[in-house]
DNA sequence: TGTACATCAGTGAACGCGCGTTCACTGATGTAC
DNA sequence: TGTACATCAGTGAACGCGCGTTCACTGATGTAC
C-alpha cells in the first residue's frame, strides 16, 4: 500500500540507519537486503523504489553515516580516550564507521569509495582542527599519524581474542598517542 | 587418481599458499574454494581431503601465512619503511596479512580468531626485540603503537582512492611513527 | 468542501545464480607376497 | 626383484540453500473536478 510522502521519505532515512547499524556490526556481505528491511520494519521487495542496488545502498549509507560522524566536540583528549575505550571497541555497531568499515572498503564500488574518502578528509581535517596550537606542518602530521593509530588499534583490539591483550593494544595506543601529541606540541 | 604422498603434501602446501595470497588480495568471502582449488591446480572435490570446511581452511591459512611471516631483519626503520610504502599498499596480495586481514577476522570462527591473536603476539615482540635501547616499558608502548599505526595507515591507505591523499597519509604516518620512536628514544 | 480516480510505495511469490558441500567414480600409488 | 591388488587423492556432476533482483498486485494517497 501506498505511504505519504513524508512516511517514505522517514522509511528511506530508517533504511539507512539501520543498514549503517548493520553493516558496522557484521560487514557489508554479511548483511542482505532482506534482512536491512525487516530491521527498517518493511519487506523486501519495497527496496528497489529506495536503491538501485544493494551496492547504491551501501555507497549512501557511507555517505549519510559519514555526514553524520561528529568527530565530539569535547577536545582531543576526550575523544582520543573515548575511541580507544573497549566500550567503544565492544560497540561496532554504534561505533566510528572508518574503523569498522575502512578494511572493507577497498572491495566496493567507486561511489563507496569516493564516499569513505570523502569522510576520513573531513575526519582528519577535524582532528587537525583541535590543535591549534601546532603549526601546519606539525598539525597535519599529528592529525593523521594518531588518527591512523586509533583506528589500527581499534582494528587489532577487535581481532584479538584474548580481552587482556586487547585492553593492553588500546591502553598502550593510547598513551603512545598522547606521547605523541604532547611532543609535538612541546616542540 | 591417486598422487603420491609426497605430492599431496605438496598440493596441500601450494592450497595454503594460493589461498592466502587470494584472501589477502580479494578477502575471506570474495574467494570461493573452487577458485582456490583452481588456482592451485586442482579441481573443488578434493578439497574436502584436505579440509574440513572452508572455515578450516581460513583457520589453517592464517596460521600458516602468520607462521611464515618474518618482519623482516634488517632494523626496525626499514621495517617501517617498506611497511608505509605505496610498494606495501599496492601490494595486497603479498602483503602483511593483518593489514590485509585484521579487520575481517571479527567475523571469523573462534580458531581463526586465535591464529590471529598469536600472529599479533608475536609481531608486536619482533617489533619490541627491534627497539633494545629503551627500557620494557617504553618497549611495549612503542612497540604497541607504532604497529597499531602502521597497520592503520596502510589500511586507510588502501581505502582512500585519491592517489595524493593516499600517499600523504602513508608518508605522514612514517614521520609521525619515526618521531615516537625516537622521543622515546631520546626519554 | 466533497467525491472519483490515477498514482505509486509497499507486498510477497518467484527467478536465476553462485556458493559450500557431497559422493560415486577413476586410476596411480605402494604394499603384500 | 616382479606381480597382483587394496588403498585412497583427485575428479566432476549434483545437491540444497541463500542471495540479489524482478514483477504482478494491493490499497492508501493526493489531486482534479
Amino acid at each position: 500500500m501506498k505511504v505519504s510522502r513524508e512516511q517514505m521519505a522517514e522509511n528511506r532515512r530508517r533504511i539507512l540507519e539501520v543498514a549503517s547499524r548493520l553493516f558496522r556490526d557484521k560487514g557489508f556481505d554479511a548483511v542482505s537486503v532482506a534482512e536491512v528491511m525487516k530491521a527498517a520494519g518493511l519487506t523486501h521487495g519495497g527496496f528497489y523504489g529506495h536503491f538501485n542496488s544493494k551496492d547504491d545502498l551501501i555507497a549512501q549509507t557511507l555517505a549519510h553515516v559519514l555526514a553524520a560522524d561528529t568527530g565530539g566536540g569535547r577536545g582531543l583528549r576526550a575523544y582520543v580516550d573515548d575511541y580507544l575505550s573497549p566500550r567503544h571497541r565492544d560497540n561496532c555497531a554504534g561505533g566510528c564507521p572508518t574503523a569498522g568499515l575502512a578494511a572493507a572498503i577497498r572491495h566496493q564500488t567507486p561511489a563507496a569509495r569516493s564516499a569513505m574518502t570523502e569522510g576520513l578528509r573531513s575526519q582528519i581535517d577535524r582532528i587537525g582542527k583541535a590543535l591549534p596550537e601546532l603549526d601546519a606542518a606539525d598539525r597535519r602530521r599529528a592529525a593523521i599519524g594518531s588518527f591512523a593509530a586509533m583506528v589500527g588499534a581499534v582494528i587489532l583490539a577487535r581481532a584479538i581474542d584474548d580481552p587482556a591483550f586487547s585492553d593492553e593494544v588500546l591502553e598502550q595506543t593510547r598513551s603512545w598517542v598522547d606521547a605523541g601529541i604532547n611532543q609535538v606540541s612541546a616542540s
